[in-house]
DNA sequence: TCCTATGTTGTATG
DNA sequence: ACATACAACATAGG
């Protein structure tokens, strides 16, 4: 489910905890989300720790709590967040459950391609603050894209697209909505894009990400029929441009979705 | 039973 | 060292 807007909407999710301590912290210890890390330091350094703060970069989320803890998580394809009230009982897929009194907050996550990250300092930890500069952010230019393509040559652009190193957030739905915005073929070697087509990608990747946030960031609401969004899911779809007939197939391992009128190639 | 799924990551190959 | 391609991870639902 969660590429850039819908992480947003998750870690608004966790908002009524802000300001709260957590009074208890329950996990599963041998759940995959927790590979790389120690669960019980990570249930012993939140216990008794106040939430403090949030935000959210490309696909994860990072929550401040007080005494220099910090906890990232990712939803990896099917991770999600949520509040229940207190007395909650975990199931299956509740890996992470931050208990505060009157409420409960849970990562769950059933597949298990999420993670938990975590850190104790004073500084934000660098697998933060490694992540490349938001698409929205000044950094995000049409030079860097046109440095990236170029480095990337002679892959096709939708896998590039998908490349978190330089398109933050960017996922399977937000690359073919980008791609058919800007007018360009899934298919498309990234080296082969004209200066005119590198512009176009680089300011529909923005409004995209722009816009999303706007609908899916702030209410879970599915963007207008006018997106792509609202087609591309299963065979049969239409282009709400054009009319014609959606095209699916696999690119880059991914299924992709374009509207073969507008998006073709040379 | 078989296929698909809004994501990464390790590994093999060039 | 770098770029590219793809299997693997784990689970549910159509």
């Amino acid at each position: 489910m969660p590429e850039l807007a819908e992480v947003e909407y998750m870690r608004k999710r966790w908002n009524p905890g802000l300001g709260q301590r957590i009074e208890g912290v329950r996990l599963h210890a041998k759940a995959g989300v927790f590979r790389g890390t120690k669960p019980r330091l990570i249930a012993r350094y939140l216990t008794g720790a106040t939430f403090i703060a949030s935000e959210a970069a490309a696909k994860q989320m990072l929550f401040r709590a007080s005494g220099g803890v910090w906890l990232g998580l990712h939803l990896g394809m099917t991770g999600e967040l949520s509040v229940q009230p207190a007395g909650y009982l975990p199931r299956k897929a509740d890996h992470l459950v931050l208990e505060q009194s009157g409420q409960a907050l849970i990562f769950s996550d059933f597949r298990m391609f999420g993670r938990v990250q975590f850190a104790v300092g004073p500084e934000a930890p660098v697998w933060w603050t490694e992540i490349a500069p938001a698409v929205m952010s000044k950094h995000f230019t049409r030079e860097a894209v046109a440095t990236f393509l170029r480095r990337r040559a002679k892959s096709p652009i939708k896998a590039v697209l998908l490349m978190q190193e330089r398109f933050p957030g960017v996922g399977n739905w937000m690359a073919d909505e980008i791609l058919w915005r800007a007018g360009v073929h899934p298919r498309r070697p990234a080296g082969s894009l004209t200066p005119v087509e590198v512009a176009a990608l680089h300011r529909q990747t923005r409004w995209v990400a722009d816009h999303a946030l706007k609908t899916i960031g702030e209410t879970f609401a599915d963007p207008p029929p006018s997106w792509l969004f609202r087609h591309r899911w299963k065979d049969g779809g239409r282009c709400p441009k054009s009319g014609e007939g959606l095209v699916r197939e696999e690119i880059g391992g991914r299924t992709t979705c374009w509207s073969p009128g507008r998006q073709q190639l040379p």
